[in-house]
DNA sequence: TCTGGGGTCCTAGGACCC
DNA sequence: TCTGGGGTCCTAGGACCC
């Protein structure tokens, strides 16, 4: 048996734990650079408020129902999310991280000790919001699709009480039947077009459907999809953290850049993140892809990329700096209004295994791990490449943000008596 | 007249996830 | 005026190998 645990609107719910006053009002939270609304809590959904909607066009909305606008404080939201991760961990032998609000947990060997599922359920549901104070759903199954399946049930069915099980034929049914074929994990918008044209409409009408067939009509995705909602498992998840295979920094510019020097500024702060995350999971890297653009919402839309390969591999944030430097001289055109840029390490190989080049430079780590260490000591950016220094005029907008409650000194609640 | 059969690696593009 | 930021996997097609 597998459980899937998801917090009801992460981020808004969140925002509610540290202010009291916005608890029983609507709260929406913003993407980067308040750009769409990313998460709302469910009296704003119920307010009917559109998800992914650009925050200008919905701001009137937001005015008349009176609701509490936030941005997002990913620092906050990371430092929270792992306090619930703590907790969910304590009951499952093996517990997998899926994104900030979801993790999987995995019962195989619980399947004669645990009777009541439902009850357990409950038992997690409660010790999460005991401890760390977010509403959490869970949905338990025995193929992971069918655990992701029953906790969107969990969340949605109207008999539903935060805690969905899937042990039978007939709650299988009971709980696919009325679930829209798109909320099923791995059909997307364009799938599920596909698939609404010959007729099904529902996770159940899906499952229905011959597997080997749709594997030559779809792809092998579909066929897995097919599989798991019939409880045949074909989805796992390694036991070991994986290294990641790209690592991408990128961010829209809170107001446009249209000189030099600030796109190399914002160019250098993105590789000296991919630089850190690369160091961080002990890799080197091999490719960079360097990329800058306006946005695509202008009337003519000027993109444009350099990949710099680094046939040893790489972690010095010198070296890569260099490739940035270079880049620029392809980047940069005069007269285009810089909306968005960024870097990704689009190959990256194990450290601990270093094959040697004749005609590179050995790069000396002493210096890289230094680098490192003071600025995990002394907080980021205490040490920073020469081209990333000076104020940062094009960073993103964040107008309501709340305070670092958990992670910072300086933002650590006061109670007035 | 008839022109093999098996494989790998790389890239671009698309679709999906949160 | 103002529209997020990450990731993964699969497929098809081309180049190349013996």
């Amino acid at each position: 048996m597998f459980a899937l645990t998801d917090a009801t609107g992460c981020y808004s719910a969140i925002e509610k734990i540290f202010d009291p006053s916005i608890r029983h009002r609507p709260v929406v939270v913003l993407t980067n650079n308040d750009g769409n609304i990313c998460a709302l809590c469910p009296i704003a959904r119920d307010l009917g408020i559109p998800k992914f909607e650009p925050y200008f066009k919905v701001k009137h909305l937001l005015a008349k129902h009176n609701v509490v606008v936030r941005s997002s404080n990913y620092e906050l939201y990371a430092d929270i999310s792992q306090k619930m991760m703590n907790v969910i961990a304590r009951y499952a032998q093996n517990t997998y991280v899926y994104s900030i609000d979801e993790a999987f947990s995995d019962f195989n060997n619980y399947d004669n000790v645990i009777k009541d599922w439902y009850g357990y359920g409950h038992i997690m549901r409660r010790a999460v919001w005991k401890e760390t104070r977010m509403p959490v759903g869970v949905g338990f199954g025995p193929t992971l699709t069918l655990a992701k399946a029953a906790n969107h049930g969990s969340k949605k069915l109207p008999d539903s009480d935060g805690v969905c099980v899937i042990n039978d034929e007939y709650s299988r049914k009971h709980i696919l039947s009325q679930m829209k074929l798109d909320h099923v994990w791995g059909i997307g918008r364009k799938l599920s077009q596909h698939l609404s044209l010959m007729g099904l409409k529902t996770a159940w009408d899906l499952s229905c459907q011959n597997p080997k067939a749709m594997r030559k009509q779809f792809s092998v995705l579909v066929e897995r999809t097919i599989n798991e909602l019939n409880g045949v498992p074909c989805l796992a998840w390694d036991d070991v953290k994986t290294q990641k295979k790209e690592i991408f920094s990128t961010r829209s510019m809170g107001k446009r850049i249209t000189c030099r020097h600030q796109l190399r500024q914002a160019l250098t702060s993105h590789v000296a993140t991919v630089a850190r995350k690369a160091f961080e999971q002990r890799t080197l890297i091999k490719k960079i892809a360097i990329f800058a653009s306006s946005s695509p919402h202008d009337e003519i839309f000027y993109k444009k990329s350099v990949v710099a390969a680094y046939p040893a591999g790489t972690n010095n944030l010198a070296t890569l700096s260099e490739s940035i430097e270079l880049a620029m001289k392809e980047l940069y055109r005069e007269g285009v209004n810089y909306y968005r840029a960024g870097v990704g390490a689009i190959e990256l190989v194990d450290a601990t295994i270093i094959q040697q080049d004749m005609f590179s430079p050995v790069d000396t780590p002493v210096i890289t791990e230094c680098y490192h260490d003071i600025n995990k000591r002394f907080g980021r950016g205490t040490l920073m490449i020469g081209s990333e220094a000076g104020t940062k005029t094009w960073s993103m907008r964040r107008e309501f943000l709340s305070p670092r409650s958990t992670t910072r000194w300086s933002d650590i609640p006061k109670i007035n008596c």
